[in-house]
DNA sequence: GGCCTTATTCTCAAGGCTAGAATAACGCCA
DNA sequence: TGGCGTTATTCTAGCCTTGAGAATAAGGCC
């Protein structure tokens, strides 16, 4: 014992190889709809991904260079997320292969048109679409909520049923209670155990559901959707009290395509007059004596945001009027 | 580039060797101090760690076999902190070796004695000792304040100096504004940039504070500091949001016991009443019957955790009477 | 019994948030 | 040219939360 403690770090020069994914989730909001950068392959989607290298100086950079490889996307703002190890739930890794998968968050203005062939901007409600609830609660959710019912009442033991029942109650809530914008990866965490998404089949896991029902919305390759998952939960986060949108706008725009891009990354609306309030009373945003009839209606005026914020104390701020539950 | 594109995830076979190592944030509170589980080597500590494994079936199995196998101690609540890359920053690495360096923190009930002889539990703030507030502003911050008052002035462009002082402003606070308790990383970040802590110059980056004064704080291994205020950035936030406090408390408490060590953690006061009615609110915790007269003064009733409260949809709650800033 | 210490409960004012109403300014069309 | 529809923008009343201090309770100690 005593020995490997000792040996800790000396061992670091003769490790086993291991290899490092870096993926990149990239999103842009276009026309009031969360998009996210997908290279498309056959009949699968995937995320510009690729493994780290020696010649990278640094993870991130590593990640900007794959990414400008595989979309010709510069990326701006970039964020880690987090770091898989279960491989076994990836690429089938050959037998002593060990893979980390490192996710990150990127956001870019307005989506140009995709630099290669088959780098494309999808809708991320495409692989979530129960977490739309812009038009109200997504019919496809009665489904899902019996299809979860029916994983609960398979437990193998009442302890294990009363867990389940709540977590699929913490995750999507109940009827009566308002839904909650921010746990995305507990939801799909969930419907892959209940074999309720394809991934959860193909990685031949728990048995699911024997009917073989699948929730609607596209499945990744490997383990992206679940690294789309901490991002969009992530990004969800991070709106309410770090002025992170702004990375995704045009240099001016109206209060209301804030409030619309705020709308689809959250997947809820909020009041309008409360969110125009927030904005304003927080100084994040200046006019620009500018006005767009491009809105239908009274002109709206235009305005930027006020870069100064993040160099004022306002370290927190940028409340949002969406409850935080 | 279009090669390099399709190779992407076929390279991951031959990748070249990169090994990942293991640290892990051991935190305990005991008699209302924050603790951490730290390994004694010559004259510096390190944070229990190894690396990555082949045999480990998890990252955080791995983990938790190198804190088991250096300090005997067991660990329950885990959380992945982050990945770090840059290892120029870590332990002097061979030419090519890649070094990755990921984060955990664990958080553990009242501090045993330790297991192994050069396994320690040691209060936290002996490394970042202008993060406790709980007896007023510490006296060092004049000194830092000065030296990073200096190292404002000496940005090679008004730019730059802009940015340094905006930096200082939002990490330090002016004497006027609120300490900020959460902001630690970015305040070691700052002190390590500015030259002001030693592993900076071990490092041997940027030239730093010509005068050669440092901040008091002892340092650590590599980037164990780094790590640490990662974790004690994280814990500070945590608490405002979600009940993990209970992960560091016995079975049964008095409140008084509860609101110390979240004050221990936050390194601020709170307000006694408020505390209370928050937590009573919230319906946190429930009465044993038992009181203690431990406490001096009017004995004191003895509460527990109600661990129903996180199979309840309270996902959020348990705010704390800790201004947001 | 009086005093000290800590526990526990109340209260009041200030500030923030929710939700809805009211008003303004433009294009369109009869 | 005036009414209508659309979106922009501003107000407001009511509710809830938070911050801070005061008041009361219950033990130990002398």
């Amino acid at each position: 014992m005593r020995a490997a403690q000792r040996s800790a770090h000396e061992q670091q020069a003769v490790q086993q190889a291991i290899s490092v994914d870096l993926s990149a989730v990239v999103v842009a909001v276009t026309k009031d709809e969360p998009k996210v950068l997908a290279i498309r392959t056959n009949d699968i989607d995937a995320l510009p991904s690729g493994p780290f290298e020696p010649q990278h100086r640094t993870l991130e950079a590593g990640l900007r260079a794959w990414v400008e490889t595989q979309t010709r996307q510069v990326l701006g703002y970039v964020e880690q997320l987090y770091t898989f190890g279960d491989s076994g739930r990836s690429i089938a890794a050959g037998a002593n292969a060990r893979v980390l998968s490192i996710g990150y968050l990127a956001l870019v203005p307005e989506a140009q048109p995709a630099g290669t062939a088959n780098a494309e901007w999808r809708n991320w409600y495409r692989y979530f679409p129960w977490e739309d609830w812009r038009n109200g609660r997504p019919v496809m959710l009665d489904q899902i909520a019996a299809s979860l019912k029916e994983w609960c009442a398979a437990a193998p033991s009442p302890a294990q049923r009363k867990l389940r029942d709540a977590r699929v109650r913490m995750t999507f809530g109940t009827r009566k209670s308002p839904w909650n914008d921010e746990p995305v990866l507990e939801r799909y965490e969930l419907l892959y155990e209940a074999g309720l998404v394809p991934e959860a089949q193909r990685d031949s896991r728990r048995g699911g559901a024997a009917g073989g029902f699948m929730t609607e919305g596209e499945p990744m390759l490997a383990d992206h959707r679940r690294i789309l998952a901490t991002a969009i939960a992530r990004l969800r986060g991070k709106i309410k009290y770090r002025p992170v949108v702004f990375e995704l706008m045009p240099a001016t725009f109206p209060l209301l395509h804030l409030q619309r891009t705020v709308e689809a990354l959250a997947g809820v609306r909020v009041h309008k007059p409360n969110f125009r309030r927030l904005v304003e009373g927080q100084g994040l945003v200046e006019d620009t004596g500018g006005v767009t009839t491009a809105t239908g209606g009274r002109p709206a005026r235009l305005v930027r945001f006020r870069s100064e914020v993040l160099l004022e104390g306002t370290t927190t701020g940028f409340r949002l009027p969406i409850a935080r539950k």
